[in-house]
DNA sequence: GCCAACGTTGGC
DNA sequence: GCCAACGTTGGC
């Protein structure tokens, strides 16, 4: 079992949105690191926080799971997508996407600002200065200092 | 809206 | 292969 986080704007795709889905596919990540992590490490069931970014109070609003494993991103091969790159055929996709469910909210908002006045997890990247990746792994301790929060 | 941090691109 | 220019992310 694996841990991750997964930042969404809410204006764009939030909790609620995921929630009302269900099931949705992680498609539109354009960053090689976030791209490795889904293409080759990600396993079905691990568990994700959903964290809400650019809005009022960023933050962790809900878990998630993963439903499917890394599969081709084939918006980038859509020109009429927002995220087209004509770099990436059907042949040899350049980018990916897992499937990506709602398992529930959490009962509060765990602000970055609270994650960042743990000193328990001044090692995630998460709270580093600077920090601009979309995914990113969760260590199991980490996991559960956070879920002690809640 | 500002801007620091970072990734990517492309000229050389 | 270096690095300046540029675009994007995302907190504040």
């Amino acid at each position: 079992m694996q841990y991750w986080l997964m930042k969404s704007e809410p204006d764009a795709f939030g909790i609620d949105d995921l929630e009302r889905v269900g099931i949705e596919p992680w498609d539109g990540v354009r960053n090689y690191q976030a791209r490795n992590m889904m293409r080759d490490q990600m396993q079905v069931g691990d568990q994700v926080f959903f964290y809400h970014s650019n809005c009022d109070v960023p933050g962790i609003v809900g878990i998630a799971e993963i439903a499917a494993r890394g599969y081709p991103d084939d918006t980038a091969c859509n020109p009429e997508a927002k995220y087209y790159d004509p770099k990436s055929t059907a042949d040899n996709p350049r980018w990916y996407r897992v499937d990506v469910k709602f398992v529930r909210h959490v009962r509060r908002t765990i602000s970055l600002v609270e994650l960042k006045n743990r000193p328990e997890l001044a090692d995630m990247p998460l709270v580093r200065k600077g920090n601009r990746l979309s995914i990113m792994p969760v260590t199991e301790q980490a996991w559960l200092d956070i879920l002690a929060l809640e």
